[in-house]
DNA sequence: TTAATCCCCACTAACTTGGTGGAGATTTAG
DNA sequence: CTAAATCTCCACCAAGTTAGTGGGGATTAA
């Protein structure tokens, strides 16, 4: 029920896309690992995965760096968790009676946790950031 | 997301357990164990967590066993899955603002699935058991 | 042509998972 | 009192996962 590191770092990478997002240039892993504190070996590898998953495109070269596929509002934050952890599929049938009603208590806990995952787009986050930092600003 | 087989076979032993109560007489380790197919010398480390965690009590020597420390409707799915995950408090807090904003939607998540553990009693699950049990009886 | 950048593959240390093994303490039955 | 059944505790282990690090190669802009 933990957030891993990984899944971390991949969503607050998404975000930092989403916020850059509208400029039309790339954004480089080593700008996105500073900002976040990430290392930036460790980050190659997951945005390498989000891009095999069609979440994020790259873009080669000097000035190159990394996009969004699609608008923040067309990304929720379930498909990121699920695309860097791996959804694995295969599970064995529960063989008692027991077992499948325990398994149908945990599938039901699990979909209502996805549910809330889906229900928060890159886009959303990105407007909850842009109101705390401009209250943050009007505190200063 | 994946329940573990520590977890799932948590739940199995405290549902056995659950189904069993009432009579008063203390379930055995081993009993548990082939009912549910699981490694007994594994359980035994399970249950003595469920134990020290005061979700059962145990009796030692010939004859003794394991019993619900409390009533089946005063135990629910969540407090059996946070006892033996061992629920980690100490996370480093966020350091940036994107940090802040992800945690946040993945807390919400998390709610949303331990609210649906603390919604399923063992006697709900007895209940759902019975049903399904007799359901089968009447086909055959 | 060169510097910046992504791409890919391999390696690793520490930790977790899912167990197994063995000796000891306690209780009931006979 | 003794023996068998049962829980208790501590240690060990193999395989997999996590969170990285390292080194070189391919591609592109200036």
């Amino acid at each position: 029920m933990e957030l891993s590191a990984k899944s971390e770092y991949a969503l607050l990478a998404m975000l930092q896309l989403a916020l850059g997002h509208g400029k039309g240039e790339p954004m480089q892993i080593k700008e996105i690992a500073q900002c976040q504190s990430i290392p930036d070996r460790y980050l190659e590898q997951l945005l390498a995965d989000l891009r095999r998953h069609g979440l994020v495109k790259s873009q080669r070269g000097a000035r190159g760096g990394y996009l969004l596929a699609r608008e923040p509002f067309a990304i929720h934050l379930l498909e990121i968790v699920q695309c860097i952890e791996g959804q694995d599929e295969n599970e064995t049938a529960p063989n008692t009676l027991e077992a499948s009603i325990v398994r149908e208590a945990w599938d039901e806990s699990r979909r209502a946790a996805e549910q809330v995952l889906k229900g928060h787009t890159l886009q959303k986050l990105c407007e909850l950031h842009d109101r705390r930092q401009s209250t943050v600003m009007y505190y200063i």
